[in-house]
RNA sequence: CGGGGCGUAGCUCAGCCUGGUAGAGCACCGGCUUCGGGAGCCGGGGGUCGCAGGUUCAAAUCCUGUCGCCCCGACCA
C-alpha cells in the first residue's frame, strides 16, 4: 500500500479522552475512531490488524472442525423468555421494540438463537458433535464503557458453541476448544496463560480463561512455576504459606486508638506489624441481613468466596450509616467480638495467637484476641484473596502473580440452554435427550487492545509479525530513489505486506509515523543506500539495524522473520 | 444511579474569576528555503465558543436547564 493512496490519520498528541496506553495509540495511530461512548470505527489499518486475528481464529477454529456461521444482532424477546433471561439479564441487555411493538434486543451473546437454530434442525445422536461458531459483533450496553477498545459497548467477538450427546463427548469438546485457544494465541504472537477461572452467571463448574499477560491488566492470576496450576485470583484457594509462632495467650486488653480507621494506620500506631491487626467487614446479604467478615490487615476478602458461601445469595458491603445503627461504632473500629450477628472468619485467623482487633467502640481497639477465646466465629472459611507468600494449592510450592487481560474464556453449560428451551435429539435407545453444551468466546477486537498493551514502547505500538497490519514498511526519505523505491516496493510484494512510505515528508515525519503504527520492519532507503548501496533494515522491537545488499534483501528479511516468530525476543 | 471534571478551529489547549463581540501551537492551502528522527520564514482558509433559554445596551465569559464526553464510586473499615 503507498501511503499517499491510503487512509492513515495519525495524531501527534494523546487525544484527551484516552486514559491507558491501547487506546491512546491506537486512536493516535489512526486505527480506530470514536463515535459515541463505547462504539467505534475502524479505520483501514486498524481493520487489517482486526482481521488478521479474525483469521487466525477463523483458520484454527476451521481446523478443529468447527463450522462458521452468522448470526444476527437483532434477536426477538420471545427467545429470551424461554431461558428466563430476558429478566436476568439487567441493563446490559438493549432493549427495544420495532414499529410492531413487538420486543426485541441487541445481542449480548448468542445461546438462545443458536439453541433455537439446532432443535429444529439436529434430531439424531448421529449429527453430533457439533460446534459452530460465528465472529461477530456483539452489543453489551456497559455501565461504564472505558479504555477504548477494552471496555467497549459494540465489539468484535468470535462466539462457538458445541452440542455433544453426553458429557464424555462435552469432555472432548471442551478439550479440543483449549487446544484451539492454545494455538490461537500462540499463533498471534501473545504472551499468555490459561487459568482456571469462575463460572459467573454462566454456571457450570467448570471454566478457564485465556489471559494476555501485562502489567496494565485489571485481572491478576496465581500462577504455580513448579507444577503449572495457574488460575484467577478470584477463586484460588488461599493457603497460607507462613507458619505462627506459638506464644502464650495474652489476656485481653482494650486500648485507646485515637482517629486511626485503616489497619494500616492501627498498626503504625501500635506499633505492630500489619498482619497482626484484623479488620471486620460488614455485608448485609439479600438486603436484610448484616454479617460481618473477619480478615488480617493485610489481606482482602475475596467476593468471588464469599459469594459461594452464601449459596449465590446477592449481598453488598454496607453503609458506613448502616453500620453505625447496627453496631453503634464506626467502620475502622469494628471487631468480632459480642457482635449480634453472623461471623465469618477467614482461615488465616486459625491458631493465629494475641491479634488485634476493633472494640466496637469508637476509638479503641482490643490487644490479644484470640479465635475461640475472645469470639467464636460461625464460620471459620477460606474468604480471601490469595497473595504473595502463599501456596500452590496443588503441589503447595509457593505461588507467584501476575496481571493479564482477559482475552478468552471457555465454559462447560450443560443443558441450562437446551433443558430450557427444549432443545433434545434422540439417542441410541430412541430416548429423548437434551443437548450437552459448550460455548466459547474470544474477545476480537480486545486481543488487538490487549496485544498492544502487551507490546509497545515510549514511540509507538511494536506488533508481533503474525497480526501486524503490515508486515514491512519500506521508507524512501530521498526524491531521487522514488524510482529506485517504486522498484523494491514491486519487489517486496511479492512475499510481504508492505506500506511504502512514498510522500513527500521530512524523514522525521516518517520515522515518527512507523514507529507509531508498530510495523515490525522497516526498510530505509537513503543515504546508507545512496552512498554504500546498501538497504537498512530497522527491527521495530529491538531497534538494531541490519545491513543487506539489496540481491540478499529477501534472505536476510527471512532470517530476520523467522527469528521474530520464534524467538519471541 | 451517585460524586468530580471537561465541552472554545481537524488535534492539544489558553481566554471565563473581573462581560465589550475569539486566540496560540500543531494540522490544512499557496510560496521560498530546508531534508536521517514530528523544520524555518512569508502569506492564507477555517470556529453559530456543545445545545436551549434567561440576565444585560452588550454573553465564550454571569444564571438556569439540557445533551455529550472523561475520571472516581470493589483498594476497603
Amino acid at each position: 500500500m503507498r501511503m499517499t493512496r491510503y487512509f492513515l490519520p495519525t495524531l501527534r498528541e494523546d487525544p484527551s479522552e484516552a486514559e491507558i496506553i491501547s487506546h491512546k495509540l491506537l486512536l493516535r495511530g489512526g486505527f480506530i475512531r470514536k463515535v459515541a461512548s463505547g462504539i467505534y470505527n475502524f479505520l483501514p489499518i486498524g481493520f487489517r490488524s482486526l482481521k488478521k486475528i479474525e483469521n487466525i481464529v477463523r483458520t484454527e477454529m476451521d481446523r478443529a472442525g468447527a463450522l462458521e456461521i452468522l448470526m444476527p444482532m437483532v434477536q426477538p424477546a420471545e427467545l429470551w423468555m424461554e431461558t428466563g433471561r430476558w429478566q436476568a439479564y439487567g441493563k446490559e441487555l438493549l432493549r427495544f421494540k420495532d414499529r410492531k411493538e413487538h420486543d426485541f434486543c441487541l445481542g449480548p451473546t448468542h445461546e438462545e438463537i443458536i439453541t433455537d437454530l439446532v432443535r429444529k434442525e439436529v434430531r439424531s445422536y448421529r449429527d453430533l458433535p457439533l460446534i459452530l461458531y460465528q465472529i461477530a459483533p456483539k452489543f453489551r450496553d456497559e455501565i461504564r464503557p472505558r479504555f477504548g477498545l477494552m471496555r467497549a459497548r459494540e465489539f468484535i467477538m468470535k462466539d462457538a458453541y458445541s452440542f455433544d450427546a453426553d458429557e464424555e463427548g462435552l469432555e472432548k469438546s471442551y478439550k479440543l476448544m483449549y487446544e484451539t485457544y492454545q494455538r490461537i494465541f500462540k499463533n498471534c504472537g501473545l504472551k499468555f496463560q490459561a487459568v482456571e477461572a469462575h463460572t459467573g452467571a454462566i454456571g457450570g463448574d467448570v471454566s478457564h480463561e485465556f489471559m494476555v499477560l501485562a502489567e496494565t491488566g485489571e485481572d491478576t492470576l496465581a500462577i504455580c512455576e513448579a507444577c503449572g496450576y495457574a488460575s484467577n485470583v478470584e477463586l484460588t484457594p488461599a493457603i497460607l504459606g507462613e507458619k505462627y509462632q506459638e506464644e502464650p495467650k495474652k489476656p485481653l486488653e482494650k486500648v485507646y486508638t485515637p482517629g486511626v480507621r485503616s489497619a494500616k494506620d492501627v498498626a503504625d500506631y501500635l506499633g505492630l506489624p500489619l498482619p497482626k491487626i484484623t479488620k471486620t467487614l460488614i455485608y448485609i446479604v439479600e438486603e436484610k441481613e448484616p454479617i460481618a467478615v473477619v480478615l488480617r490487615g493485610d489481606h482482602e476478602a475475596n467476593e468471588v468466596k464469599l459469594e459461594k458461601l452464601l449459596g449465590g445469595r446477592p449481598f453488598r458491603m454496607a453503609r458506613e450509616d448502616e453500620i453505625l445503627n447496627l453496631i453503634g461504632a464506626h467502620p475502622g473500629f469494628l471487631g468480632p467480638k459480642g457482635l449480634k450477628m453472623k461471623v465469618i472468619a477467614d482461615k488465616a485467623l486459625e491458631s493465629y495467637p494475641n491479634f488485634v482487633i476493633g472494640a466496637n467502640e469508637d476509638e479503641y481497639h482490643y490487644l490479644n484476641a484470640n479465635l475461640g477465646d475472645t469470639f467464636t466465629p460461625d464460620i471459620i472459611a477460606d474468604i480471601r484473596k490469595a497473595a504473595p507468600g502463599d501456596l500452590c494449592p496443588k503441589c503447595k510450592k509457593p505461588l507467584s502473580f501476575t496481571k493479564g487481560i482477559e482475552v478468552g474464556h471457555i465454559f462447560k453449560l450443560g443443558t441450562k440452554y437446551s433443558s430450557a428451551m427444549k432443545a433434545t435429539f434422540l439417542d441410541k435407545n430412541g430416548k429423548e435427550k437434551p443437548f450437552i453444551m459448550g460455548c466459547y468466546g474470544i474477545g476480537v477486537s480486545r486481543v488487538l487492545a490487549a496485544t498492544v498493551e502487551q507490546n509497545h514502547d515510549e514511540k509507538g505500538i511494536i506488533f508481533p509479525w503474525q497480526i501486524a497490519p503490515f508486515q514491512i514498511a519500506l521508507i524512501s526519505l530521498e526524491k531521487a530513489l522514488n524510482e529506485e523505491g517504486e522498484r523494491l516496493y514491486q519487489r517486496l510484494l511479492a512475499r510481504y505486506e508492505v506500506l511504502f512510505d512514498d510522500r513527500d515528508e521530512r524523514p522525521g515525519v516518517k520515522f515518527k509515523d512507523m514507529d507509531l503504527v508498530g510495523i515490525p520492519l522497516q526498510i530505509i532507503l537513503g543515504k546508507n543506500y545512496q552512498e554504500k548501496g546498501e538497504l537498512e533494515i530497522k527491527v521495530r522491537k529491538t531497534g538494531e539495524r541490519i545491513y543487506a545488499k539489496p540481491e540478499n534483501l529477501e534472505e536476510t528479511l527471512e532470517k530476520i522473520k523467522e527469528r521474530l516468530l520464534n524467538e519471541n525476543f
